[in-house]
RNA sequence: GUCCCCAUCGUCUAGCCUGGUCUAGGACAUCAGAUUUUCAUUCUGACGACUGGGGUUCAAAUCCCCAUGGGGACGCCA
């Protein structure tokens, strides 16, 4: 039964690099119908922490990555790791440097791996150096633990980052000199900034929390990095997460490394917030507004009316949330470049006191009454619609773009609309 | 520096394994036009790539070698 894991250590928060490395474990596991183990690599005592943990479990359970069995801790098996090292140097495979235990790596071995990825990979054992157990302080070095656990817990297939290759040959002596089998290795390369460089802050955001605060919804984040390294051998891009596991094949990932681009990312999200059902988009909204500390503005009546005209329109939720502010509050930003253009000029502001005045009359303030009244007074005082609808627009919204005119102002109801419109005249 | 990985439009990729169907397909982004004269959606179109050089072959994006470029690793970090 194939077994996978995946590894995170509890320094930092879940970089957007290791969601990936946890998706792919999580989708061989599913695909194969296998299991997906977590282990916790805190054997860093001074660095890890447990707010880091809490956070990486929390959002590896939002991206929708679950996994089988009790997590395992590193930092509870300090003796086990202690004892194998001891073994080691016992039987003459290594030797002690005052509390630390070496390995002595053999001379001139050629080392193969089969990777799943990038198929053969050959070292020799020549450009390794000993290699470190057990430190002077009693705590165990990856390379060391990892193969330990790995084979404890009874892993097929290890799973991992390109920057872990290197460390490959190095485990596989371990692994021998344990007698213990050697899993299967599969290596995905690494994701980069649009510059090439490293993935960073300044390429917008390195954690799946910032992705998350953004208001990026788990479903696209995760086909986003899906199609990162992998596809599905044909045009299809926006793939939900059951017929991925379906069609997953890891022989069809790229042993190229990609460049993290946020706009496609955005785009797919903008697709996957269209597709969302109103009703849980309201939910997600009000989610939004709360944890970017705003209490909800309306009813969920309004809301949902505000939802309906904005959900094709908006590629993040938060952005949602600065697009629409204008419903809620008097205290809504303004462009000032906009404004300047379209409220200032004596037409300007006389199609607009118009247009206020004939709305007034109006009893009916459904978005087609009143795009009837403005094509009529259009008509009537030889205007072209756009020389009342970009002002009435900039005068009720702040800005230049947003929902249909009529729509917005229907749903912004009567009253607002005819302040705004008059206030902008004076 | 040494070792390792990689190389198709600006970006993600299909094609490569099993050479000919590739004057290289799709998507994002960009630009232009259309959609009952607003925002957006949508649609149509444009732009745009096989890193270079050798070799193998009747034939190479596809196989081999070299160069170049990018990345990773060389920790008593993980």
């Amino acid at each position: 039964m194939v077994r996978v894991r995946f590894a995170p250590s509890p320094t930092g928060y879940l970089h957007i690099g290791s969601a990936r490395t946890a998706l792919f474990n999580w989708l061989y596991a599913r695909r194969y119908k296998g299991k997906l183990l977590l282990r916790i690599e805190d054997t860093d005592r001074t660095r890890s922490e447990k707010r880091f943990l809490d956070e990486i479990v929390m959002d590896l359970k939002w991206l929708g990555i679950d996994w089988d069995e009790e997590p395992v801790h590193q930092s509870a098996r300090f003796e086990i790791y202690r004892k194998a090292a001891e073994e080691i140097v016992k039987q003459g495979l290594g030797y002690r440097e005052g509390e630390a235990y070496i390995f002595r790596v053999p001379k001139g071995r050629t080392i193969e791996i089969d990777d799943m990825i990038h198929g053969k990979i050959t070292f020799n054992t020549d450009e390794i150096k000993d290699q470190v157990m057990i430190k002077s302080d009693g705590s165990p070095v990856y390379n060391f633990c990892c193969v330990i656990d790995d084979a404890f817990l009874k892993i097929t297939h290890i799973i991992r980052g390109d920057d872990h290759v290197s460390n490959t040959p190095k485990q596989i002596l371990f692994y021998e000199a344990m007698g213990l089998a050697i899993p299967q290795f599969g290596h995905m390369p690494l994701i980069m900034g649009m510059d090439g460089a490293k993935l960073s802050k300044r390429h917008g955001g390195v954690s799946v929390e910032e992705y998350k605060r953004e208001g990026f919804l788990p479903e696209a984040l995760v086909n986003y990095l899906l199609l990162l390294g992998w596809s599905p051998g044909s045009d299809r891009e926006i793939i939900p997460i059951e017929e991925a596991v379906k069609a997953f094949d890891i022989n069809n990932m790229k042993g190229v490394q990609a460049k993290f681009d946020i706009q496609k990312l955005r785009w797919m999200n903008g697709e996957y917030i269209a597709a969302k059902p109103d009703k849980e988009l309201l939910e997600l909204i009000k989610k939004q507004m709360l944890d970017t500390g705003k209490a909800c503005p309306a009813t969920d009546d309004k809301l949902l009316e505000v939802i309906k005209l904005y959900k094709v329109r908006i590629k993040t939720l938060s952005e949602f949330v600065q697009m629409t502010d204008y419903f809620f509050s008097d205290d809504y930003s303004i462009d000032e470049k906009a404004a300047g253009k379209h409220l200032v000029s004596p037409e300007s502001k006389n199609a607009l006191r118009e247009f206020a005045a004939r709305l007034e009359r109006l009893n009916d303030f459904s978005h087609s009454a009143i795009e009837g009244e403005c094509r009529s007074m259009a008509e009537e005082m030889k205007l072209k619609p756009g020389a009342i609808i970009h002002p009435t627009r900039v005068a009720i919204s702040g800005k230049t773009t947003g929902a249909g005119l009529f729509e917005m102002m229907e749903v912004l109801g009567k009253s607002k609309a005819l302040e705004r419109m008059r206030k902008a005249v004076v």
